[in-house]
DNA sequence: CTGAAAGCGCTTACAG
DNA sequence: CTGAAAGCGCTTACAG
């Protein structure tokens, strides 16, 4: 199988390089017939164009942009540490990410955010609160032509392009089986902690999380639901009501941050070994805990590849190449102490 | 930040683009002094090389051969296809991927493969034999400065460059919890069922499964190993055989192939649900029955992830550039009905 | 709607 | 041990 290159397409074709280029790329402003001819000369010689030699003559840099949330959840922090250092990785790759903080529970600021974006920027990942005006900024820059996906949270009735994170409806569905799973066949209460319903991924997983108890362990009754915006102090209270309120209780679920909140309830009240935790996300402090026992299971994300993903997307779209599905799909991580990475 | 070329390299140096190239690459028969001067510029300068341009300078393709076993075992063939699907994908980034076809459980046949690789291969992955033969010719091979990597089962003793598969001591314990944990207070026997004993993965999955079930399952008792050559038919006659000798059997781990075999046992002597059954490698036929409920969880390396490293790592490695860790860390996937992908 | 030419940032012989 | 020049396979203005 010997190489071709646009040279050899343009010969077969009889046309020049330039306009092998224009149909390639489709770009506009080529008779149809022409097109045709050149289409039949690709596919003749079994032509595919050359990555590297593109991106090198292309010249320019693609520009794109990543939005965190501001504030100090943990599993953002993890995120953005995995956004600079492919970061750093992409610079050798003609890629160009620029990180940028944003107050992502205001839907009306991130909106504006999303309005004051550059004009020259070729694409933007975005943690995306799904709120009307979010949509509309979302939906003007996939107008212009800008590549928009949306990270972790999505906004599904947007015009986003994509959409990198887990389906956390899936998500937590896994926890509810874990946790009936390990439970065993005792009777009694599951309380479950969520970090905000305003943010989808929560609402997701709750709903998971209490369709599958609800259908499939009739020994265990979900708690109503309790918000503890991520914050461990905060959790810390909601777990030891929960504890303190019901003695049959024989699990708990944070589907948000916190979880060393989580784990301080447990430790204060003696009642580690006899309820069931599931958390989400494997950090530093997790990790500790899943080995102790407190926490029995983890599910998890993988920031690292969710940071990786982004870039190669954002790119392979900007060219108009198609992603790969496999590679690109983010996983529901289960980790027990075993399996950790 | 000003993108910094070789060219501002030699200017800010005082040397030519070729005495630049030299240093950056590695390549001899440079002056210590003048090797100094120009780390100083690129320093200096920030320099980063353009991959895109050096792969395109470079004119050749990278040659690589992927040795994978003959024979019909399922998770092979989804390899194989991986890998396929790769080869065409690395074709537009100038990269060959060749598969090649040996039988694997033939140490001395796998070492002739090895040593009959014609001389201009730039790297090979194989999924190894640990048997002396083999660690010789991989040896052989890496002092040829050919990259060598291993594939599913490691022969770590060798001077293979790096392992591309799971840490199947921890995929062993990982089972072994989840079924201890599955099982609950319950008391009986487990079954465990290999392929070979002759191929390193399956020996290390046993001795960690045997590990944690003895540790932190008193309840639990793993019954002697035994083997199936990775065939439906053998793995139904011995999971057969193990719930006729046990009445009290609890839980069966299969880490080797045939799973289909355990479900057919499980299915004719009317347990699957009183068994906990714990397989490896998501399939089309063990997804199934994991929906079912007939496999309880599925312990998987992910294919796709395997084959496209693979490639990755043969590349970094060829050129000379560091691998990303956690990008190349092949996960111990943990699948429920929950969370399959 | 189409083409000729310059150039992207490296590597590779070749010469000295 | 070092350098000058050609070339890798595309894309980008510019011209017509």
């Amino acid at each position: 199988m010997v190489k071709m290159t646009l040279e050899d397409v343009a010969r077969e074709a009889g046309v020049s390089l330039a306009t092998v280029d224009r149909v390639v790329n489709g770009r506009n402003g080529v008779h149809a017939r022409t097109i045709e001819r050149v289409n039949a000369a690709i596919k003749l010689l079994g032509f595919h164009p050359d990555q590297h030699a593109s991106r090198l003559a292309r010249g320019r840099d693609y520009d794109f942009r990543i939005i965190l949330p501001t504030g100090e959840n943990e599993f953002m922090q993890a995120l953005d540490a995995e956004f600079r250092a492919t970061r750093e990785r992409q610079l050798q790759e003609r890629v160009r990410l620029s990180i940028q903080y944003v107050d992502t529970f205001d839907g009306e600021a991130l909106a504006a955010a999303l309005e004051r974006l550059p004009s020259s920027i070729d694409g933007v990942a975005v943690v995306a609160l799904d709120h009307p005006a979010v949509t509309e900024a979302i939906n003007a820059l996939a107008d212009r032509g800008v590549v928009v996906l949306t990270l972790v949270s999505d906004v599904p009735n947007s015009r986003r392009a994509h959409f990198v994170g887990i389906d956390n409806y899936a998500a937590g569905r896994t926890a509810a089986s874990l946790i009936g799973r390990f439970v065993g066949p005792r009777k009694g209460k599951v309380g479950m902690i969520a970090g905000s319903l305003a943010l989808r991924d929560h609402v997701e997983r709750q709903f998971g999380f209490e369709q599958v108890i609800s259908r499939e362990y009739a020994n265990l009754e979900v708690l109503p639901v309790r918000e503890a915006r991520d914050e461990n102090a905060r959790v810390e209270t909601v777990s030891r009501s929960l504890l303190r309120d019901h003695p049959d209780l024989v699990a708990i679920y944070n589907a948000g941050g916190g979880q060393a909140g989580v784990v301080a309830a447990l430790e204060a009240t003696g009642r580690v070994s006899d309820v069931i935790f599931v958390a989400h996300e494997l950090t530093a402090s997790t990790r500790r805990h899943l080995v102790r026992g407190t926490v029995d299971a983890l599910i998890n994300q993988d920031v690292g590849h969710m940071a990786r993903s982004t870039a190669r997307i954002l790119t392979a779209l900007r060219e108009g190449r198609p992603i790969v599905p496999g590679q690109e799909h983010i996983r529901i991580d289960i980790f027990l102490r075993d399996n950790m990475p």
